[in-house]
This record gives structure tokens, sequence and C-alpha cells, in this order.
DNA sequence: ATACAGCATTCTGAATTCAGAATTCAACCG
DNA sequence: CGGTTGAATTCTGAATTCAGAATGCTGTAT
């Protein structure tokens, strides 16, 4: 009998991907350093292969971007970027707490204190990994108590950026004070089932991590380069008018021919 | 003096991403096929490397998924799933067109009028094909106006689906009426500077093609299965309290090698 | 006749190899 | 002495090859 959905030993392409984002989020592989395949490939004992299929979800989830010359770099931690971020998590984090008070207020109640808690006990612990993870816990909580499931989804790859910022920031001192404080009014909001002010406290709280944090990083970070269309077109563009719909065209035809 | 940022042929990876994308869009890949790599590198005149990749993309984006047994299979077309998609649409469709009145009305009077009329071309014209691409194109128009280039970084991954389902829909017939007058609608509340009348169309708007687009699926597609989470599990939810992160920890020490 | 064991087939993940493009560096020409 | 051209180097994208796992088929024993 074949056991169905199980995958005892991640893929190593999964693994690999781990890996780089944990050294990525971690401050390794300096500000624009480019990261070749071979030498990645050769500190964690595995071929190019799996590197390159790992780099190119990186890539496709914004934390690498194709670098000038050949390559891949550290997209760079750039302010305007993470007010990008904080504007899409006001409107998704707005909607997923309004969820959340209509969805579900008993299992907030039931379980919501329980972060609040763990979320204090992270900052008196002075810990900044474990402020962010307590940080993340929170919010994905209330992703999934919105029943919506690919709010988290969304949520996701903006987070694993976001923990970048938000340690750069930590390290460089400089606590967050009230942020608990919000978290618990909108957890309230949410047990009492009200959609409204749930949503109006979410916003109002990504609007105040926003500005905390921009405000924190945008002397550390100077990126005078002007915001380059962070690349990957994207399908559409690609054919102006009607797509030419692979109907038939089959491509590679005068591959790696001399005239 | 090299030329920067300047992509001739895109990828094979690329390019064979787009070709399976159209094909499954265009109902190609019968609900539950499984796809053999081999035979789409045969089909597409590549090899298996870059068709792996792709598939890879794919399956990130949740056009595919793991199949049961051995591979991986086009994901099935989930109403409940198509509403959690509006739903996320509906804030960020909003978001992006108060912004577009906001910062951009100018640009939107002079090039917002061309969409509106290749939008009305293309429901005469009558193919599908064409009318999915200016309805995608006209949003992704709003989305640049907005000046948050995450917009459309996020609402990606969720047109290649939906594209899906619309292709689903406007096979079986039933045409839509009048999402070019709502488009054009929204394109005069932004052209007058008028964010909250955009965003409230905006919302508007994706909630009718939210509703008519799940009403013309729900029979088709019974999906009786219940959503199964859609695998990736999440970075932070893996370690629940603090993450071990890769302090030094290399795998694949024990690879391939018999006991 | 049915159930189980073992073997052949099929397909994927990963390693290795190959070819092309970009960068760099050095020699040559102005 | 500065600029340009050409070759060497480096690195990537893609093809090919290899090994392991799952599936399914066949033969045999009960």
């Amino acid at each position: 009998m074949p056991i169905r959905s199980l995958s005892p030993q991640p893929t190593l392409v999964e693994q690999v991907y781990e890996a780089l984002l944990s050294e990525i989020t971690e401050g390794k592989f300096g500000a624009e350093q480019r990261l070749i395949q071979e030498e990645l490939a050769e500190g964690l004992g595995v071929s190019r292969q799996p590197v390159q299929q790992a780099l190119l979800l990186l890539r496709s989830h914004g934390v690498l971007r194709d670098a000038p010359g050949r390559g891949l770099m550290v997209a760079p931690l750039d302010p305007e970027h993470v007010r990008d971020l904080y504007e899409i998590r006001r409107a998704v984090d707005g909607l997923a707490s309004a969820n959340a008070a209509e969805r579900s207020p008993d299992l907030a109640r039931s379980e919501g204190p329980a972060f609040i808690a763990r979320g204090r006990a992270a900052v008196r612990s002075k810990s900044i990994a474990r402020m962010i993870a307590a940080d993340m816990d929170f919010h994905f909580f209330l992703y999934g108590l919105s029943g919506n499931p690919l709010i988290a989804e969304v949520s996701e790859p903006h987070w694993t950026y976001l923990r970048r910022a938000m340690g750069e920031v930590l390290v460089h001192g400089n606590a967050p004070s009230g942020i608990w404080d919000e978290h618990e009014a909108i957890l309230a909001a949410v047990i009492e089932g009200q959609p409204q002010a749930a949503e109006r406290l979410a916003r109002e709280h990504v609007s105040h991590a926003s500005a905390s944090l921009i405000a924190e990083m945008a002397p550390a970070e100077p990126v005078q380069r002007r915001a380059v269309s962070r690349g990957r077109r994207t399908a559409h563009s690609d054919s102006p008018g009607v797509d030419a719909t692979a109907s038939g065209r089959r491509f590679s035809q005068g591959r790696r021919t001399k005239p």
C-alpha cells in the first residue's frame, strides 16, 4: 500500500533553498555580492544542479535579483521596497483581520492570548530571532484565522524579506516598544467580532511598523541607485497584443549553429 | 560598453514555462493528467533540464501540484480557491486604484483610453485569448500607475491561475458584458484623481468578476476533495519557536551509500 | 483461483559534461 | 600615454548521463 503524500526527506532543492535563505537572512553575503553557483554547491556539498534550481526559486520569490553582469545577487534592502511591502501588507493585513473577526472570533479567544504572551516574553528575552519569530507567528496566526489560506501564502515571501530588514534594524539597537500593545488591541477586536475595528487597528499597526522600520533603516543603507525595474518581465507584457499562444511554434530550432 | 538589462532571447526555462502555462490555460492536459518530464521535453524539442526547472516554478506558483504517486499534475480549478484569490484581489486592486488616482492621473489620462479601446475590440473579436490578455493588460496598467511595483509582482501568480479559470469559463460560452464599462469607470475616477471613488469602483468590479466567474465554474468542476493545504510548508512554521538557523549544518552527508 | 514474491519498466532527482556568452586582462596601435 | 582589439578566464544555461524509487507485471505456490 503506497503511502500518500509523505515526504520524509525534503528534496535537495528545498534544503538548499532553506539554507541559502537562512544565510541571506543572517546577513552573510555582503550587500551586493554575487552568488556563484559553483561556490555555493561546493560549500553545501551538492552539485550545481539543485543549487541552480534553488536560486531560480529564490529569484522568483524576490530574494535574489539578476546581477547587472552575469549571475545573481542578493536583492539590496531598499527602504523604498520596504515601504512598498508595507503598503501591501496594510491592505492584506487589514483584510485578514477583518475576516478573522467575522469568521473565527472563538478561535482567536482561545488561542490568541498565548501568542501575545509569547511575544512579550520574546521582547523581555531581548533575543532578536525570537522577537521576529513571535511577530511573524502572531501575524500568521491572524492570517490563519482569516479562513483564506492564500493570505498567508501571499504574505510569506514578504515576510522573508521583512525578516531581513527587521533583523538589520534590531541589531542596530532600538527594540520595539508598543507593538505588542497594538497586537493585543487587534486581537481584542477580533475576539469581539468587530471586523471594522480590527481592520482599522491592523492598518494602523502596519503603518506604525512601517514608519519606524523605515526611519531606522534609511540612514543605514544608502541605496543611491535608482530603483531599477526589478527583473522578471511578466508573462503578459512580453507580447503586447495577442499572445501567439504556443499553438505549434517550437523553439530552439536554430540552436547553437554557426552561420 | 556592456548593455545593461537587455535580454534579447528569453531563457529556455522561461520559454518552456510560458509554453506549458499556455497549454495548461488552454485546457490541454486533462483534469488530473500527470506531466511526464521526458514527454514534455520531447514535445518541445528541449532537454529535460529546462523542463524540470519550469515545472518547479509552475509548482511554486500554484499551477501544478505534486501528484499522489510520482510527478506533477495540473492543479484542479477549485472554485473555493478562486474565491480566495478574488478576496485578495479586491484588497490589492483597491489599493492599486487608489494609489493610481493619487499618483498618476496624468498618465492614466494619456495612456488609459487605449487600453479600453483594445479591450472592447477584443470582446468584439470574440477571441478568448485576446479578451483575457486585454483584461490582464488593463489591470496591470493600473498596477503600474500605482507606483508600487510590488502590486504587479504579487498579483502576477494570481493572474496566471485566474487566466486558466477565465479560459475555462469563456470557452463554455458566456462572454462578459459590462466589464469594460466598469473598467472605464475606474479609469475615469483615476483620471479625475479621486482615490476613494477609484478604490470603491475597483473593489466592486472585482466583486462582480468574482461572482460571475464562480457562478460559471461551480457546476463544471465538482472538486469533491476537501481543500488540501496546498504544499510548500512555510519557513517560519517549520520551527515553532526560535529557528535553528542553519548555523553550520550541512546535509547530504550520507548520500547514496549502501549500508 | 488467488495472493504474494521477484523482476522489468518507467520516471524522477541529482551529478556530470558540454557549449556559449560575458568579463578581464594584456598586447598592440594610435 | 590612452584607447582598442583580441585571447584567456570565468560562469552560466542546457544537454546528457547515472542511480534510486515507485509501479506494474508475471510466475509460482498455496
